[in-house]
DNA sequence: CTCCGTTTGTAAACTACCCGACAATTCTTT
DNA sequence: AAAGAATTGTCGGGTAGTTTACAAACGGAG
């Protein structure tokens, strides 16, 4: 039943479709599972083996830091979005970690070391996995070049359309979304301070064009945006 | 001897250590060569077929140009280098193209769905480009991550001592670099405008921590940088 | 219901960097 | 050698965004 479960998470990713019933056990064979809550962090870089993470249910960020203790966010990862040691190597020099946004969320994992084995022995597996982390670094240099041309206005427009049309709840032209990220947060995602972040929501919200507390926020019409 | 002149080529390329002779004669055959001059564009992303390029001698630069005509550079390609359509996907969106920087290169190329169908019959060079893919990711985050963090003159020094370390001629602390970049351009790559960049280089220069010019930059203590 | 930690709101001083404009220098071409 | 093009140097004015600092509002724990 237990092991039943695991199959079922690691089926229903888009990129084990490729895989056929008796390669998927094997690999969830070696996979773990486990579940966690608010605030915890669920991943570091440098400990413990290097892993590949699937986020099943809930949502959590990737923030690095550096040297000097600065931290950014450096992605928001959603049900169904694998992460970790996704460059199948584990850099010492980066430090970065994961923690849980939602009240709750659960997880399966398994070692670097024996998804590379599987995927040795799935050629057309390795190539879809190639595909994905090319994908990733595809979305990585959008961000990049938001960041380099544009103001901190035009990033926070983008990110929240970004988010609303990832998991917002659409009618019509209006989408909800489900807010469980702070201020703070969204300021770190779009890479600016904390300040500008709020003072930029407010003027959106007098503008009518966003309505924005804590448990969610609403955007009332996202060509308007 | 052409086709020698190839292999070659390919061969001595890290990537492809793990192919044996039949394979690369394989990738050989459908490979093309070609040499180009400074100033030429070599590569547009949405023309053609989708390639991957590898450079076999000199340098280029990948430009980016987004919806205003803002141009970035995002990477400098060197001798042996690959470049191209790396994430083994045509990107309709993203508008970027290659532009030779030193007086002559040389490059050779292979059509991606050749590519793709050696990749799918040798799994260890599937992995190999894998890796390959996810350093290349990794590497974009550490620039991105400056870009964020640091202000313009940190983000110059790392820059230059990089460029040193990596093809500059050392002698002890000194390094020698042969300059084949304007200050427009390494005012692009580190994301300022060329006004700051100059101002920024000569201001270096005055505290005797480099010496510029246009054919080549000299670092007299790169520990001191 | 009250208290306390977290999150949000607001204001003013400060600054790194951009932008425009123009001059000076160096390389290229004929 | 001279003209023309490209690259480099320099100067202020303007500003988006940071930083510091504090107050207000919210929300969970007891």
């Amino acid at each position: 039943m237990y092991d039943e479960l695991k199959y079922w998470y690691l089926r229903d990713h888009k990129l084990f479709l490729t895989l056929n019933m008796s390669q998927i056990k094997q690999l969830c064979i070696i996979s773990g599972f486990k579940t966690a809550k608010k605030g915890e962090v669920i991943y570091f870089s440098s400990s413990d083996l290097p892993r590949i993470y699937l986020l099943k249910k809930g949502n959590i960020k990737i923030v690095s830091v550096d040297e000097e203790g600065n931290e950014t966010i450096k992605e928001i990862i959603q049900k169904g979005d694998l992460f970790g040691e996704l460059s199948l190597e584990n850099d010492g020099d980066v430090n970065e970690y994961a923690k849980v946004l939602t009240d709750e969320v659960s997880i399966c994992s398994f070692l670097l070391s024996d998804f590379e084995d599987l995927l040795v022995r799935n050629p057309s597996l390795a190539l879809s996995y190639t595909k994905f982390v090319g994908l990733k670094m595809k979305r990585f240099k959008n961000n990049y070049s938001n960041l380099v041309s544009k103001d901190a206005r035009t990033r926070l427009i983008s990110f929240i359309k970004d988010w609303a049309e990832r998991e917002g709840i659409q009618e019509g032209k209006k989408y909800t979304i489900s807010n469980y990220l702070t201020q703070t947060d969204i300021a770190q995602i779009i890479c600016t301070s904390r300040q500008t972040a709020t003072l930029l929501l407010n003027e959106l919200e007098e503008k009518n064009l966003i309505y924005y507390n804590r448990k969610e926020i609403t955007i009332e019409d996202i060509s308007k945006l």
